[in-house]
DNA sequence: CATCAGGGCCCTG
DNA sequence: CAGGGCCCTGAT
């Protein structure tokens, strides 16, 4: 099953993210649970990538600074599966998944000095809401996040990639990359159940099913009209309004909206705009909207990942309550 | 020991 | 449109 790859090769290319730029903040963000895919230390980020059925390495390096940004990528692959790859088509996907050509410099100046979001600005300014995934990788991360707590997420995460996903080695890191969906179509329900997915092992098969017959074709799906996009989302089977809205600001970029806040959320946004222990959901989302208007997408993920970065340096004991392990 | 909710969603009535 | 059920595990 847990077959390893050697990425023996690479590309080297510069990517230059529109201005500002957080590096840091834009490609790791402390608020996920952690995955076997990726590592990330200051400046320096690891990342695997299946695309066009291909396992590659990214090796990010931060080559600039806020406001004249750079990013040195390695990309590594298999020579002797691939002998060239196609590097324009990698680093589109790549912009797009990580929206380094955004222009965020409205929200940024406007709200530099803005009393909730002043303090995250200065230290994430030009951070975007990014994704290393494709929908189908999305959906199955937001399938073993539902209805349970952080430690079984990642023991199933891991479950999943050491039986359906490649070991590639890359840089002096190893680490697990995504499978094709026909991997899981291909397999029976019981042999998921046995990997402690539970009830979700139907839901897999389900959304491998689905990608797998319909080959979706996501240049497409981000070329559309939110409302038709969302429609589309939700006809996937484990796909509700909890996983739409991460789907449209992290997949898609959308951060203009935010209907709904999840609870777990709720008590989060209570403490940090409110600093109450709950505070009413359309509350909560009429104050976002005044404040913040059509970034207030963007505005929330700054105060949110603001403050797992603080909780990666400290201990944030009424977070900690609610974070169950 | 038993019960219950957890970073939802589907399905039923 | 409200509410029960879902695999399992740790908290209570």
């Amino acid at each position: 099953m847990d077959h390893e790859i050697n990425l023996d090769s690479f590309v080297r290319t510069e990517i230059m993210p529109s201005a500002p730029f957080s590096f840091d903040g834009t490609l790791h963000k402390p608020s996920h649970f952690p995955t076997p895919d990726n590592a990330y230390c200051d400046g320096h980020y690891w990342q695997t990538l299946f695309y066009e059925d291909h396992p590659y390495g990214l090796e990010f390096i931060n080559a600039g600074t806020t406001d004249a940004p750079r990013i040195t990528l390695m990309i590594y692959f298999h020579s002797a599966t691939e002998k060239t790859p196609d590097v324009q088509a990698l680093v589109d996907e790549i912009k797009y998944r990580f929206d380094l050509d955004s222009s965020t410099r409205e929200f940024t100046s406007r709200y530099a000095e803005d009393t909730i979001l002043g303090p995250a600005m200065k230290r994430w300014r030009g951070m975007r809401i990014s994704t290393a995934y494709s929908l189908y990788e999305f959906t199955v991360v937001t399938t073993v996040l539902q209805n349970t707590v952080v430690r079984r997420t990642v023991q199933m995460m891991q479950n999943l990639f050491h039986n359906y996903g490649t070991l590639v080695s890359f840089a002096d890191k190893k680490l697990y990359c995504f499978w094709n969906p026909r991997t899981i179509d291909h397999t029976d329900e019981m042999e998921l159940r046995a990997l402690k997915v539970g009830y979700r092992a139907k839901t897999l098969k389900r959304q491998a099913a689905f990608f797998v017959s319909n080959s979706v074709d996501l240049a497409s799906w981000r070329q559309l009209d939110r409302e038709t996009l969302r429609d589309n989302l939700l006809r996937i089977y484990g796909i509700g309004p909890a996983t739409v809205q991460y789907a449209l600001c992290e997949l898609f970029h959308h951060y203009d909206i935010i209907e709904h806040i999840p609870p777990w959320e709720q008590k989060i946004y209570s403490h940090l705009l409110f600093d109450k222990d709950q505070v009413d959901t359309d509350v909560i989302l009429d104050d976002i909207d005044r404040r913040y208007g059509k970034w207030k997408m963007l505005a929330v993920h700054y105060i949110f990942e603001d403050l797992f970065w603080l909780r990666k340096n400290e201990s944030v004991p009424w977070l900690e309550a609610l974070i169950r392990l």
